[in-house]
DNA sequence: AATGAATGAGAGTTCATTCAT
DNA sequence: TATGAATGAACTCTCATTCAT
């Protein structure tokens, strides 16, 4: 309920978060009990309740925090993108490998519906709000096509929700059940990805590369599968 | 727990799977008890396990009933599509109309990755399926570019779904509850997202129309932004 | 929360109710615990909501319940008199049998003021409502003198709950605790009072004896059920 | 736990000592937590048990303090009276004044039957000590009839108590809340109140009043009700 | 087929009290 | 003297589920 006025409740705090953050991800915001997150941060449950007044509170303190980060992650990577399609691919890198860190924000956010209808907007609104500031900016500047620049943030967000959904939290199995190594969205599909993002941008190096018939999958560093190269080359070709 | 082997049962069955919809849709499933569904249905509580063995067993069937109406209806538009393009903007007019009218499998289903991961990924992919499908006819028909189905169809849905949430159910105001009246997506946002989709796939209507700067919006009324003009090019010159 | 709609059930809210009375008797409303309550009933915890809403809701039930039981028996008593002074008598003395019989109803309503003010002012003003009705009627009769009815029926209330405390339910040793067998009053306490109340509401056969100088305290004996006959014997003659 | 050693600590117990009154008169003893009181006198919870051992002993320690208060008040007023019905009438008045200052002291003596018997019978024993002693003098002195100095006694406390909550602390209001001004006793009632009592007792004014009919109310202003005439009839004799 | 009473584990939360600083 | 972090037992209440009728 209060902030700590001292370094011990500072630390006490930040225990209860980090525990906060692990239950959730493992079990949920509705199944995770007040008394697990307190086991697991070894404290007692009293101690709960020195710093928020209700699981709820928790629950809205840490989706702000994440929040915040995820946000942050996104536009460091990019603003390392040296033109508009780099920027674009290295945000949804940023983006993929922050839910692969913190699989609790993804899960429990999609939760969030009827715990903190409030929270779970104010979490999407805000990313959107990064997107579409950037692709107002892209718009102004001719390096994208004439977008709506709020429907297409939407749609931004809901292909790389979707997407990290799919290839960076589902298990590789198909019992169904999560394993414990969220892994991040493979190369290929990232690149297909990408590409279908840029098309439906029409982001400037995308459509140059098809004009020039140049394979623009080269100016990313770490793929790892050789599968990728082919994934936008078609652009050219179609049009 | 069994089914039904009366009339009388198979009503009682069919109220308590359209007061569980209500309530869920309300309430959400973790909020919802089964008393509060028994109350709405009108019958006692034991009665509930007559038909269902526990109300996890209830929100399975529940999702895969939904999952095939809704899939039904996505086709169904689809296929009153009279090219790629329409098939395109059809299935998605009646994916919005269906969340609209049953918002319960919407938010059950993002409720649902801790409540039964299994019936969640089967409803996914099962949509996913049918995207790709069409995506793969498509591709092989030359009526899109060369993407990979699989990809792009959860992109797709990712879309859908963001969209969705967005324009179909949450309310206007900004007070972050939820207004009874859920509304479809608005005409110029429709449009916009289709757009959006269709650069991505490359659809070919889409594609000519962008090159030859048509105009085809005056084919729908009510229209708003001035953003979406170039949107749909392509409709007109397949009617 | 609901009316039991079976036998079983309405056993078992009155065996509630029962244990309820005995643990607020015991305990107070505070320190009752429902866990105690539902012990004391041989029934489960929850069991206890299906007939109450909350610990609450039980109080104002059995603080009704037991309102109006007490009325009846002062009331009940009071019509045995055979004429004013007698109905006076025989009045607290229900009264007080009541209160020796039910301390709880006592002490919890004595609890009640940060529990249910609504309920406390309920049961004074309730009883106090017998009271000046009485008085009104024998004032318009002669009586008694010309009191105010409202004034002297919270007086009258005043007097009978603390010599009620006093007498009934404080246990005769002086170490402050509770003992298990409440007293009635004794008797010529008990005459003392009722002496002290005729004469400050100038019931007819009181000023008599006071204007003859009569003791009227020497007319009954220490018996407290039957021998009450001669209790107000003397009425007649002194008028 | 120990008496304050210093100014400081002193002044420490002040405020410890005069928020619990007010959080007291606010939520009841139970209701009141000790944080709650510690943040009304603005110390740290650690503070409180620098000087009480427990909240109980808090409470013993209030009660004791207020009742030698309400005490000095009384004996005060009564002293200030030149007869012996001048005497009751004023100790009423501070009484009641006492109580519309003091809410805490009425409110938490009723609730403190399952708190602290000990205190809630020393508190009641005290008072009654002082009006025994008065009775008993009077008596001797030939200033009021021939009562049972004990019983009459508690029977004025009882007088005392319900007028007091009636008058003084309920709200005019039907609403069952409990209002912010608690009201001192109208002047009628506390008339037809000191009447009702000095007929009881046998004072001798009143009687001597009661035989003259003289009215002596002319003496104060507010006289509401036509009831009162008769009440004071001895006052004139008296001044 | 249907009822509704009964269960009991477990949830979130409060609070008097202790203790290291 | 004063602080405030920490404790953990105990509380009220909810709920999916079972069972006798």
């Amino acid at each position: 309920m209060n902030q700590p006025r001292t370094k011990r409740g500072e630390q006490t705090k930040a225990k209860l978060l980090a525990a906060a953050e692990a239950v959730f991800a493992e079990q949920g915001y509705q199944a995770a009990s007040i008394s697990r997150i307190t086991e697991r941060a070894r404290v007692a449950q009293g101690t709960f309740y020195l710093y928020f007044s209700s699981k709820l509170d928790l629950f809205e303190q840490l989706v702000d925090d994440l929040n915040r980060r995820v946000r942050k992650a996104m536009s460091d990577g990019a603003a390392r993108g040296a033109n508009r399609a780099e920027a674009e691919r290295e945000g949804f890198r940023e983006f993929f490998a922050f839910t692969a860190e913190h699989p609790a924000l993804y899960r429990v956010v999609r939760e969030a519906e009827y715990v903190s209808p409030g929270a779970m907007r104010r979490h999407y609104e805000r990313i959107v709000e990064g997107y579409r500031d950037g692709l107002t900016r892209a718009r102004a500047a001719g390096e994208i096509g004439d977008v709506d620049p709020e429907v297409a943030a939407w749609a931004l967000m809901g292909v790389g929700e979707m997407i990290g959904m799919r290839y960076v939290l589902w298990p590789t199995g198909d019992d169904g059940a999560f394993g414990s190594g969220a892994t991040p969205v493979p190369d290929d599909v990232f690149d297909e990805m990408v590409a279908f993002v840029q098309r439906a941008l029409g982001t400037a190096a995308s459509t140059a590369a098809a004009a020039t018939g140049q394979d623009p999958t080269t100016q990313h560093s770490t793929s790892q599968h050789s599968t990728t190269e082919r994934a936008t080359a078609h652009v050219k070709e179609d049009s």
